[in-house]
DNA sequence: CAGAGGTCTCAGAGACCTCTCAGCAATCCG
DNA sequence: CGGATTGCTGAGAGGTCTCTGAGACCTCTG
């Protein structure tokens, strides 16, 4: 079976063969950082720098989904939206765009059930978007049957954004939901701060490790409060979650 | 079957031949003592003391990991994953990197799954992240199943940090972590303190032997506490962890 | 424009880890 | 048997790691 390099299950295409994606951006630290990450998941992951060859590779590629940068040196966002649908009509594209390019730019581009994330973006929405679009077009197989997330009685709606924890709701903020999703798709397992992180904080964060335990420590007041606690410190390493009974 | 130096059995790739390293610094001492902690492994290393030289070693020798220093003379860490890459996606990369290094942040490098270690580091710590970054990318098979050390009733899995011994859980400190790692890793096997003070301490540790029987004193305390003792000492020699019956 | 919520920095307190020192115990050897 | 050697462990200094509260800054909203 198909897996990410984490060793779980990895989402993979309906006949069991690793999803298909493209990276266009003219950053290659950036497409470095989005194609190593997505490599991570388990799927086979290329890069293209611009508009043209990003055409050329997906007409050898076939991809499943798109990862688009909407400002390339040679061609606008919605010239290669096309070039896309024009082999591929039933790709799935994920749009990167500045925080303060026009909105109602984006709105266009979104509008055949595509999605966007701004930049700078975390890898870790980055991925979750790219996993809902694969899943709500039908392009993907979910590894199991993989309701939601769960670790012991506490349980994720990525959707909804929902986390309950025996049942009973917890309110998180974006910050909060995106560290629990990333200790969630990683139980049992340290996770250190420096990959912390990489993951949930965007890449041109500048701030200190020091974050990491803020919000672990916020997460904990609201997850663990008066409870058994499932997320511990293992000092000079990181941190896990874990099911209460072990 | 390919062995380690020291006769037990080695990790390997898939198909039973030796795994290949390719070791890059630029400081001709490090990357002697990191070549010999790795074949000794039972792995094939080769050394490249710049990015350059990197990259062309890389091709030829189509390594499964690479052990990276991210501050090389000509390019800089990003650069150089991007290039492995290029030509082998799915190569592990396992960073060194200074500690003063912009604290805490390896900026994206663990983002694919990679990991880094910090200067100075110890050999045990660093064949220990490598065969993790290579079991997880299913790019080694282990000797048996091996589903974590086991000696005895004594189990320690890697990943979450966890030891217990007959079923109940046994906190350790890094050091002490480490230590046990590197007696179970060699079971039934005399080592000496030289050898120990080599290989869990960092290679820069000025102090004496002196620090191996205090830790081994922890230790004793922590999982040998009121049981059968599994830890022993031979007089003039070294120590040996041993499973109870043997 | 005021208020609310979210994010992050700063700084202090406290817990924990590592290692040195020193004295004691066990063992070896003449 | 007695001295020398080797190993064990308690006490404690010093440093590091972690947690937490207070508050500044920002954005969004009404």
């Amino acid at each position: 079976m198909n897996t990410t390099r984490s060793g779980r299950p990895a989402l993979t295409r309906p006949d069991g063969t690793p999803l298909r994606v493209l990276v266009v951006d003219d950053d290659p630290d950036l497409a470095e950082v989005l194609t190593g990450a997505l490599r991570y998941e388990g799927w086979e992951v290329r890069a293209a720098a611009d508009g043209t060859a990003a055409l050329a590779a997906a007409r050898e590629l076939r991809p499943d989904a798109v990862v688009l940068d909407v400002m390339l040196p040679d061609m606008d966002g919605l010239a290669v939206l096309r070039g896309l649908h024009e082999s591929q009509p039933d790709v799935c594209v994920l749009f990167l765009t500045a925080r303060d390019a026009v909105e109602d730019r984006i709105a266009g581009l979104t509008a055949g059930g595509d999605d966007y994330v701004t930049k700078p973006f975390s890898l870790e929405e980055v991925v979750a978007r790219l996993r809902g679009l694969l899943r709500r077009a039908g392009m993907a197989r979910r590894p199991e049957e993989e309701a939601g997330l769960v670790v012991g009685d506490l349980v994720m709606d990525e959707d909804a954004r929902e986390v309950t924890r025996s049942g009973e709701l917890i309110e998180l903020s974006p910050t909060e939901f995106e560290l629990l999703r990333f200790l969630m798709r990683n139980p049992r397992r340290v996770l250190s701060k420096a990959q912390i992180l990489d993951r949930v904080w965007s890449y041109d964060f500048g701030g200190r490790a020091h974050v990491v335990e803020l919000y672990i420590s916020y997460l904990r007041k609201k997850i663990d409060a008066g409870r058994a606690p499932m997320i511990h410190t293992v000092r000079g390493a990181g941190y896990v979650l874990k099911p209460v009974t072990g």
